[in-house]
DNA sequence: GCAGGTTTTTTGGTTAACCAATTTGTTTGA
DNA sequence: TCAAACAAATTGGTTAACCAAAAAACCTGC
């Protein structure tokens, strides 16, 4: 088990090794946007590292938009000037994995906003959608078992009929991160999902009719015990 | 041009196609949370397709949660329930690239969010940190030059005092998409950036007396011409 | 039977060879 | 002189062989 946690470190420090590398590497060239960058063969070589370690790395920093890669054409640049880039590597070299009470206050955060984007530019399609999740969602809870999974499609489904492919993106990236850390501290529970039938119920409400501020203040009451639980457990 | 178009959807679409025979191998085994997967080489043999496709496949529901991968052992459904992997998986599969409007909608969120955090729980040391941004900034701006760089290291250095690890994160995804497409639409402009100096200044006055009303109400200010932009690019 | 140790197999990860597309350099011909 | 055509080198991506760790199977002695 330690053994494991060391490995892994092991390669993520050498993955943040080669980024500093080629951050350095940008600013002793003075690399600008557009230009490009030596071949993953010669970096490997010059880092004295293994080229997928290098195409790794590479990778990431494609994921936050500082590089782009062309196929046999090379690595470049992206249009993020070096003083941007700079920051940014700093800033993408010291993210910690987040934290259980970063992950609510987000979540709270997106899903005030969704529904009420939802309420105001939802389809007839999303709204069938929706209402397809909280019929599922009705259906597991009212018959004694476990619902988590229906409550987070049932949320999702609210995220997709925003309209905002983003909130959408982060919803789906977080939203499972909380469901499994429920799971860890037991914060879940089968009274709440029976409670949380009606307050589902007044959220799809606010979305059918369109009422923006309704929905907003629906979801803010559905969040009101999660809330205090986040502020509990950590 | 079009060929590389081409491929590249093509690269899409296998991802995808393995992505949707994974999930149907999960379901059609009725494998739950913790029950392991057949191994990378059984899968890409299976569904006749490389490993290294697999791994990718792999590797991305590995971001989303769904799978976990631990090294010479196997690959895991994580604790999330088939319904919910279901849900996610075809959610994953219709995500759409971001739109402009998407991402400023987003990041106006966020920052809001992000500033009034600051303001509540920055350190000293953030406070330098976000000095040091707005002062380099400032000097930029007065010289004439773009400071497209400055203002994002700015806004950055506020994310990151606002102690909330995912906000951060997101900001760090999203910021620099946005300033790519404002470089291409030619939405930046020189004479916003001196007019921007004061509206910074203001924004890192209410962090440091930590006035979270205020501190919102000016990032509020700063963004209003963008807000205006935003609905008129797209 | 069965606990303890040993060998074999399986596994995700790594490395190195290979591929096709691209770019670059060179030659050719008018 | 220069553009067009061809050839060689370069490049990111792909494939296949290899590695060490983990798991499973198999002895072994009691």
């Amino acid at each position: 088990m330690k053994l494991e946690v060391l490995t892994v470190s092991d390669n993520q420090e050498i993955q943040n090794s080669i980024i500093v590398k080629i951050k350095e590497l940008i600013n002793y060239k003075n690399l600008e946007p557009g230009d490009k960058l030596p071949s993953e063969r010669m970096l490997s070589e010059k880092f004295e590292v293994s080229r997928s370690n290098v195409r790794d790395a590479i990778q990431k920093l494609e994921f936050y938009g500082i590089l782009k890669s062309i196929p046999q054409s090379g690595t470049f640049v992206a249009n993020i000037g070096v003083i941007a880039m700079n920051g940014m590597i700093d800033d993408i070299l010291r993210l910690e994995s987040p934290s259980f009470k970063s992950l609510v206050e987000t979540r709270i955060l997106l899903e005030l906003k969704t529904v009420r984007l939802a309420s105001l530019r939802r389809t007839n399609k999303d709204l069938k959608k929706i209402k397809e999740a909280l019929d599922a969602y009705e259906k597991k809870a009212l018959s004694g078992e476990d619902a988590v999974q229906e409550d987070l499609l049932f949320h999702l489904a609210i995220a997709k009929a925003s309209g905002n492919s983003t909130m959408n993106t982060f919803m789906l990236t977080i939203t499972p991160q909380i469901i499994m850390n429920f799971e860890k501290y037991h914060v879940c529970d089968k009274r709440l999902s029976v409670l949380g039938i009606n307050e589902h119920k007044e959220i799809f409400e606010a979305i059918k009719i369109q009422d923006p501020v309704l929905a907003k203040q629906k979801m803010k009451d559905h969040f009101s015990i999660l809330y205090q639980y986040c502020y509990n457990v950590k």
